[in-house]
RNA sequence: GCGUCGGUACUCAAGUGGUCAACGAGGGGAGACUGUAAAUCUCCUGACUUCGGUCUUCGAAAGUUCGAAUCUUUCCCGGCGCACCA
């Protein structure tokens, strides 16, 4: 692939949109360091997919050489950021911001080389402000811009509340832009407003605006925008296994979609995937090497492999997962199980015998179920529905 | 501050004296089926239970009543309107 072509897909695989297109296009190709600009808010310590991707992107722009900024919005984060949200984000502590840091860096790293990347803490200009500053900063955006936004007007006309620090957000995010000289900003299309506040403050300095590059966001387990507060999400700190399992549990309509901004494997190979799919192929089997690109993006091949065959062996061959929690203890089985978390409550232990979801594995792959909820443990390997496993020991 | 409407289970949202552990949707769980932990269909989804029942829950507290999520009072929280035009 020649830097022309790396630039080009750059530019287009997964973007949603880039503001503006040929003045990055330009820069990108002259190769003049840029300073990308990445801003992250710590309400939440796992990475998850969705935001890997755009990790992903700045990650294909530093091997190009340019200079990723790592903003670590430590002052933004207890203000809490509402641009994609249908309420009202809760503050965070100081501590619970430190808290999750330690993880966020560990993960990054698995994407980027942490030791190109430029770091800073937003309270290092945003504390500095004082208010007679943040008024002007207020005052290069006009209230309809506000809440004429669609996530804002849609709490406005519910009868939700908007709280005035919620407005304060974009100007801070956009300070940041100014703060480090940013060339460009990655962020997700649901971050439009903030980043074009990027734009907008860094004219009103009178430096060159920032290019923008808007990324696709893609859906969670559960079909909706993939996101921390909704727990749908696949997350980098997710076992392999899980990761696995996960994604095979996706629709069938996403999969193309996730080869795309979910894996970097060539645009050769995704359009390969949809034309498989688009003959009839069936979909399990273009979903397992997925789910194995993905896998093996962040726990190696070999491990993705592993991931692989044990998501077969036990969902298709209908075989024991080698790596089973195991129970030490006496007395009820329901009793024991709900003292470890493995069923919620009595009634709803009652509740799986009695729709047949508890069986007792014997020799041979034999299933028997248990009918009668008031069973004493006994050792032996037991399944709860498909995929809960659990190995009574002495 | 005044007025007014509202606060229901994980989320959204019905219910406005008994038939309410509380409609429905989403989410979650299970079963069937299958091409997969997909899709689809069915069931379940407060807790305890000797399966006859019992207990706890509808912002909080107190009260009316044989009986309250539903009525009254006070308090807390939110929306909207007003505060005579600076």
């Amino acid at each position: 692939m020649t830097n022309e072509e790396k630039i080009d897909e750059i530019l287009t695989r997964g973007v949603a949109e880039v503001i503006h297109k040929d003045d990055l296009r330009a820069k990108l190709l002259k190769g003049e360091p840029l300073r990308i600009k990445f801003g992250t808010d710590p309400t939440s310590p796992n990475i998850h997919l969705g935001r890997a991707t755009s990790i992903w992107k700045l990650r294909e722009l530093q091997d190009l050489g340019h200079t990723i900024v790592f903003i670590i919005g430590d002052f933004t984060g207890v203000i809490g950021d509402t641009s994609d949200k249908d309420s009202e984000r809760p503050m965070l502590s100081r501590e619970a911001v430190e808290k999750n840091l330690e993880t966020y860096f560990e993960q990054v790293g698995k994407i980027l080389d942490m030791s190109k990347v430029e770091k800073h803490r937003n309270t290092e200009w945003l504390e500095k402000l004082n208010y007679r500053e943040i008024t002007e900063h207020a005052d290069v955006f006009s209230l309809s811009d506000f809440i004429s936004r669609e996530n804002i007007k849609k709490r406005l006309d519910e009868g939700k509340r908007v709280s005035l620090r919620e407005l304060l957000y974009p100007l801070m995010q956009g300070y940041d832009s100014v703060a480090i000289d940013a060339d460009l900003e990655i962020g997700g299309t649901d971050q439009k407003f903030n980043l074009l506040a990027g734009r907008k403050l860094q004219e009103r300095f009178n430096k060159e605006p920032q290019n923008i590059m808007m990324l696709n966001i893609i859906e969670g387990l559960d079909g909706r925008k993939m996101s921390s507060s909704w727990g749908n999400t696949i997350n980098l700190t997710d076992t392999a296994n899980d990761i696995f399992g996960k994604v095979m549990s996706l629709r069938d309509e996403l999969i193309v979609k996730y080869f795309e901004h979910a894996t970097r494997v060539p645009m050769e190979r995704v359009q390969e995937a949809e034309a498989a799919l688009g003959r009839g192929e069936n979909p399990r089997d273009v979903k397992l090497d997925l789910a194995e690109e993905i896998v093996a993006m962040y726990y190696g091949r070999d491990e993705a492999l592993r991931a692989r065959e044990s998501f077969l062996a036990t969902f298709q061959k209908k075989e024991i997962p080698d790596d089973i929690e195991e129970i030490k203890g006496e007395g009820k089985l329901g009793e024991l199980l709900k003292a470890k978390e493995i069923v919620s409550s009595m009634t709803d232990w009652r509740r799986l015998v009695g729709e047949g979801a508890v069986k007792i594995l014997k020799e041979g792959g034999v299933e028997e179920k248990i009918t009668d909820d008031t069973v004493l443990a006994t050792p032996g390997v037991y399944k709860i529905g498909k995929r809960r496993f659990v190995k009574i020991v002495e």
